[in-house]
DNA sequence: ATAGGGTTAG
């Protein structure tokens, strides 16, 4: 437990309530699937390792409540059933025992803080439009000030409020807002105060609504939960979580309950902060007290649980709702998408897709790029196709964002006239114009497919349209070209990138490395070098470089220098996944291998069995060999490789027929052939 | 933006 929440609490419960100072918010029931691991969240603050409750707490048959039982209004729940307070996962180590006879004080106000509603103002438009000319000028201070004397009507009150609302930006708010003081003309209300502060979170100046805080403070004036959930929410916005805390906290001390706007406000920033069993507990602490959460709530934890790629959790919140009878709205299911595609849940996406049409709900641009990217990740091609009829059949809406999603899908399953007919689309529309994300989707795709003309085709048009390339783009065409060996265009082409302010980053000299593999004359290279070169590079580029390196070798028939670099990377790790072996099967998985850096591994391989069928020793029934196939146009050139150097060897692997990019050999058959490769000298470098 | 809370791209 985080101590400034429970520092928050028990400061409220102070005082009030002593007997229940030190209540721990773990031993509040958990949720209805008992199997839930939480224990994963447990980085989240100091030790949090599961512990068994004290024997005390224990009653037979008490330990898993159900969903129903969990979810009673608190006035019908004494804590005399209290074992069902515990959790066997989330119970504190050193609960204090609470008094059973009293229940738990509520930690929100179930009633929504009223708002004063604004009596009709007939001198609305003039008002609003003296405001909005005060906007669109760009004058000085003095000259605003000055301005404010020719007010279409006098500043009373409700007129004053109504300029206070239509100024923008914060700067003018702000002076407004100090005018209003200097004039006397009324006392100054909480109301001013929020929607000067809500102005200025528009503007993400934090500081400034601190201090506007410490200045009602001071002055005595009221804060509200308005003025809470707004400087909450400020300090969201402005990354600064620990005051969103902190202001909280800070609500309590002053005995004002939070009421759920601001409660929920405070969930969010928790679930920010991945804190996952934090936002749990006041979850349920609010529930104790009798709220029904909406789905605004529902959504904060849909995207938590997103984040932390839960499906028990995503799961967890669709059954709160249901049991809740919280219909999900747009937001909802669009949160819960997104978080069903975080999760790797591709079907479960699709199934929650198609219950939102049912339900009557349109989607819109968010709810599309939400699915459209998850089926693209996955490689789901046919439901893409099919999504995207149903999109223009239906004149379901697109945003830019949409478009680009669209294109990357395009990327991911190699659909590259379907991208070129959205790509002139783009261009033709007046609001979807391709953008830097547009340019480089086209540049994957057309040098993902090889096609060197076109992918160069764009990138001379970007500078003319004003277009930014970036290191991704930059990458694509570069990898494009190293693999077309067009070398003397890679090098122009780098040269220009990197004078439009490409910074090369670990992908891009991964694939300059790799040209410079198939074209360099000499390269000296030993194993300090080496060791030296791997523990400067970053963990994701370690993997491409010996890759690299391993072609470099192989193409300056350097065989044995392979060998050794392959060897050197597995033992530093660079190769996790290669080697498989069950009772029945060995399995070697080159697929994050190079080209030179599978054969080699091949070799090895075939060095190794080779050895053991002279020992005699245990093999299994099946060898495989995994060269995976993908949509790049290169990925596939693995398989073909693999095949040639198969056959050269004489290998008895065979292309199996069930599994594509699959390589499968019977004990029998590479028994027979290391036996008769024996005599002449079997074992390869 | 008409005093407060939630959702879109390598």
């Amino acid at each position: 437990m985080a101590a400034p929440l429970s520092t928050a609490l028990d400061v409220y419960f102070t005082g009030q309530h002593a007997d229940l100072k030190g209540t721990s918010f773990f031993t509040k029931p958990l949720r209805q699937n008992p199997n839930r691991k939480l224990v994963i969240y447990c980085n989240s603050s100091k030790s949090k390792s599961p512990q068994k409750a004290p024997p005390s707490f224990e009653e037979p048959g008490t330990k898993n409540p159900s969903l129903s039982e969990q979810l009673k209004p608190l006035t019908t729940i004494t804590l005399s059933n209290s074992t069902n307070e515990q959790s066997p996962l989330l119970s504190k180590p050193k609960s204090i025992w609470v008094n059973p006879t009293k229940p738990k004080r509520s930690v929100l106000a179930l009633q929504r803080q009223k708002r004063s509603s604004y009596s009709y103002n007939p001198q609305v438009r003039d008002l609003r439009r003296f405001a909005h000319k005060l906007n669109d000028s760009d004058i000085s201070e003095g000259d605003f000030l000055a301005a404010l004397n020719e007010m279409p009507h006098p500043p009373t009150r409700e007129n004053a409020l109504l300029i206070l609302n239509s100024l923008r930006p914060w700067q003018k708010t702000q002076l407004f807002f100090n005018w209003m003081k200097t004039q006397n003309l009324f006392p100054m209300e909480t109301i001013f105060y929020n929607v000067t502060m809500k102005s200025l979170r528009f503007g993400r100046q934090f500081q400034l609504v601190e201090d506007l805080a410490h200045e009602m403070m001071n002055d005595g004036i009221e804060m509200d939960n308005i003025t809470y959930s707004t400087i909450i929410t400020c300090a969201r916005k402005c990354n600064v979580f620990h005051k969103a805390v902190e202001w909280f906290e800070r609500m309590y001390k002053t005995g004002l309950m939070p009421d759920e706007v601001t409660y929920s406000a405070i969930l969010d920033v928790y679930a920010r902060l991945g804190k996952v069993e934090e936002v749990l507990s006041l979850y349920e602490r609010g529930r104790a007290s009798g709220w029904k959460p909406d789905p605004i709530t529902f959504s904060v934890l849909g995207k938590m649980f997103g984040e932390a790629g839960d499906y028990d959790g995503i799961r967890y919140v669709l059954q709160e709702m249901k049991s809740l009878g919280v219909q999900p709205n747009l937001v909802v299911y669009n949160t819960l998408l997104e978080a069903m595609g975080k999760a790797g849940k591709p079907g479960f996406a699709r199934s929650l897709f198609e219950e939102m049409i049912e339900s009557g709900i349109t989607p819109n641009e968010k709810t599309l790029t939400a699915v459209v990217k998850i089926y693209g990740k996955s490689r789901w091609a046919r439901d893409a196709l099919e999504l995207w009829e149903r999109m223009r059949q239906n004149g379901w809406p697109m945003d830019f964002i949409l478009y680009n999603t669209l294109l990357n899908m395009c990327a991911d399953l190699g659909l590259v006239e379907e991208a070129e007919r959205l790509f002139e689309h783009m261009k033709q529309s007046e609001h979807c114009r391709p953008d830097s994300w547009s340019y480089t989707a086209m540049l994957n795709i057309y040098g993902s497919g090889g096609n060197v003309e076109k992918a160069m085709a764009i990138f001379e048009e970007m500078p003319k349209l004003g277009i930014e390339l970036n290191v991704m783009g930059c990458t694509c065409l570069i990898q494009c070209l190293g693999k077309t060996k067009k070398f003397d265009d890679l090098v122009r082409v780098f040269g220009i990138s990197v004078q439009r302010g490409v910074k090369p980053d670990d992908r891009l000299c991964g694939c300059l490395l790799s040209a410079v593999s198939q074209c360099l004359e000499s390269w000296d290279e030993n194993k300090e070098e080496f060791r030296g070169m791997i523990s400067n590079t970053t963990n994701e580029a370690r993997r491409p470089f010996c890759n690299c390196l391993i072609d470099i070798c192989r193409n300056k028939n350097l065989n044995e220098k392979a060998h050794e670099l392959l060897y050197l990377g597995t033992l530093y790790g660079l190769y996790p996944g290669l080697h498989n072996k069950t009772a029945d099967e060995w399995c070697l998985d080159v697929r994050s291998l190079s080209v030179g850096a599978a054969l080699t591994a091949l070799e090895e391989w075939m060095g190794t069995l080779s050895r053991i069928v002279q020992r005699e020793e245990a093999l299994p029934e099946l060898f495989s060999a995994q060269t995976g196939t993908g949509t790049h146009k290169f990925s596939q050139g693995l398989a073909n490789s693999f095949a040639s150097h198969v056959k050269k060897l004489a290998a008895p692997f065979t292309q199996s027929e069930e599994k594509v990019g699959c390589f499968v050999a019977t004990r029998e058959d590479l028994v027979l052939w290391v036996k008769s490769r024996i005599p002449s000298s079997a074992i390869t470098a």
